[in-house]
DNA sequence: CTTATTTCGTGCGTTATTGCACAAGTTAAT
DNA sequence: ATTAACTTGTGCAATAACGCACGAAATAAG
């Protein structure tokens, strides 16, 4: 994983953080490979390098973010919603200018499609609908409903500048879940 | 001068801001190069293909820094010390780490050597003792007389955080200056 | 519409950085 | 005193990043 060439990791971080500053201030249509350039200080022949284009860029970015929410998920496995939330929420947290430009942006709203997917996809696991206080009700009306709650939730929490505690959220909505799964 | 290869550029900010860092941590005979190219994220070969060891590293930082500041004096000849003082004084807030673990640091003593000799020789310009308020006077005398009051102030004002606001410091400073040359 | 200006995507040769390996010198611990 | 762990400085081949130049395509200006 770690194999990576030392200059390939700082090219491409310099890179996606050059992106996500531009995101913050400009629509991502009106963002250049030139401007991607110029702000993270690196060749413009370099970005073609690693990215085809711009739209592959922001697609391994939020590609890079799916997996590393979805790794954390193993790792949370054998936790309450209570406990792995706040894995969850502090991922948010120290990912914030990344959530907060991606949610907003009206230029990606692909990342809340793959957002939500990853959400019920991850929540399949936990319902069952054969027995316990799920019996007899609709899987994929459960999961849509709140996997739809939890990125609402997030998304709102984010939009509002992380103004609620990280731990507070995190439990809130843990007790909601580990009330109904 | 800015035709430098960006990665150079890039390479040698890099270490350079890792040893000052370092500098403020632990004393320069602890830091080892190992230290450095961690730090600065560089691999330790490209920090011998910059410097030759660490003390190579520190001369060409402080003879740098030297340089600006004569560089500053050739643009400010023209200006009273009041006008003159607030660049120099903005210079050394711009680069207030470098100074501050510089003049503290008791493993680089020889950086207060440089500056006052520094400022000795800039100010060798100005003093004139064959008329005016300081005819008759040892221009020697009066050199290291007011170099050593200067970098002093300066030591002091560093030494206490940049308590006192710049532009304050500058013009006390530089009307001291003006009433005596 | 026509003309600049800018951006794009790519090919190319050059250069800087990298990681590794090695022998030699230091430092620390037991 | 001896081992172990770490640092140093250097050689080397592989490769990432570089800067440049180019024609094509898109965008803005007159």
């Amino acid at each position: 994983m770690s194999m990576l060439d030392r200059r390939v990791q700082k090219s491409q971080k310099a890179i996606k953080n050059a992106f996500i500053e531009l995101m913050s201030e400009k629509s991502f249509d009106n963002i250049t490979i030139q401007d991607i350039s110029d702000r993270a200080n690196v060749g413009r022949r370099t970005i073609y390098d690693h990215y085809m284009d711009k739209f592959d860029l922001l697609d391994k970015l939020i590609e890079e973010h799916i997996n590393e929410l979805r790794n954390l998920c193993e790792s949370t496995a054998d936790m309450s919603f209570v406990e792995g939330n706040l894995m969850w929420f502090e991922y948010f947290e120290r990912n914030y200018s990344f959530f907060s430009t991606m949610l907003k942006s009206k230029g990606a709203p692909t990342f809340r499609i793959h957002f939500l997917k990853l959400v019920i996809e991850e929540l399949e696991g936990e319902v069952d609908v054969t027995e316990g206080k799920n019996k007899g009700l609709s899987k994929s009306l459960i999961l849509n409903f709140f996997g739809a709650a939890i990125v609402e939730t997030v998304e709102a929490w984010i939009a509002n500048g992380l103004s609620e505690p990280t731990q507070v959220v995190a439990e809130q909505v843990g007790i909601l879940l580990d009330r109904n799964f």
